[in-house]
DNA sequence: GATAAAATCACCCAAAAGTATGAGGGCAAA
DNA sequence: TTTGCCCTCATACTTTTGGGTGATTTTATC
């Protein structure tokens, strides 16, 4: 507790002993080079070093820290023609298959359910059970708005 | 400066002050019931008072406040940084109308052909008429491949 | 004012897209 | 092993989209 206390004021503490230190070897030279009967002064230094100290603390103790929060707003773009990054974190919280996004690429291409069907090999019907899901996942209606939707999510560049 | 560093930290210096004021009410005190001689406490309470007041300002000018910083990271989607500029060459080149690039756009929103009537208080069949033009000037197909194509030319954001 | 382009609308037909439902096989986690 | 998801396909039906043609009105331009 005290301990973390000094730790945490390192440079206050260490300041308030150097003055006391300082005030010390003064009155030392004092009582070495002059006379002896000083008494009084050696008192009021440990006073001095013992109040200042008692100041420290009190400062230190009731201060509320003094916590400046700097909120930093980093805007992380996107930019479609650099790097795509795909947003994986979209991709399942929507619970999109593999099969699906392949579809909703193709879509976005522009090509038909029935060239998709041909690119992939497989039927047309397939196509549109995964179109249908596609829509179901994404809460749209038709491949436009998926495709909208998609590049907007980052689901596709 | 001084009056800042009073207001800011009111609390400390009221406790400070509160504890020099009591103890010189208690060195009055002594004055008034017993002894006068007591000149040497009189110095040590002010010395006392001085210093723990040098100790609070010490630890008040020598506190660091405590910066946190937060970096929030916010995701942009899109590129809102790169406005968006028409090209206007395609645009004329392909011999786009007003009309027809605005329904291009509401087609590229996701809007069924239906639903772009109702936004633009026309008839279902001239958006037909229209998207027909459309595909027809873009040498496309299908919607999807007109939206692609006028994203890809810089006709759409 | 004539002309051309644009915008509007209608009708019909065909193709494509989308909905609903069911079903079978594969694969991995519980 | 069972359960759940994925992928596949089918059938039937509805809606949307697209193509073709033709027509009227508005707007801009020479």
């Amino acid at each position: 507790m005290a301990f973390q206390i000094f730790r945490k004021n390192k440079t206050i503490w260490l300041y308030g002993a150097s003055l006391a230190i300082l005030f010390f070897l003064l009155k030392w030279l004092e009582l070495r080079f002059v006379i002896y009967d000083h008494a009084f002064e050696v008192y009021a230094g440990v006073i001095a070093m013992l109040f200042t100290s008692l100041g420290i603390w009190l400062a230190i103790k009731l201060t509320k820290p003094t916590v400046e929060t700097v909120v930093i707003e980093k805007e992380v773009y996107r930019h479609p023609s650099t790097h795509f990054m795909l947003n994986e974190r979209a991709l399942d919280e929507l619970g999109m298959s593999k099969r699906e996004l392949e579809v909703l690429q193709l879509m976005a291409a522009g090509l038909s359910n029935q060239e998709i069907a041909k690119q992939l090999f497989v039927s047309l019907n397939t196509i549109k059970t995964h179109s249908s899901k596609i829509f179901e996942k994404m809460d749209v209606q038709r491949r436009t708005q998926a495709i909208e939707k998609a590049k907007r999510i980052g689901l596709i560049p």
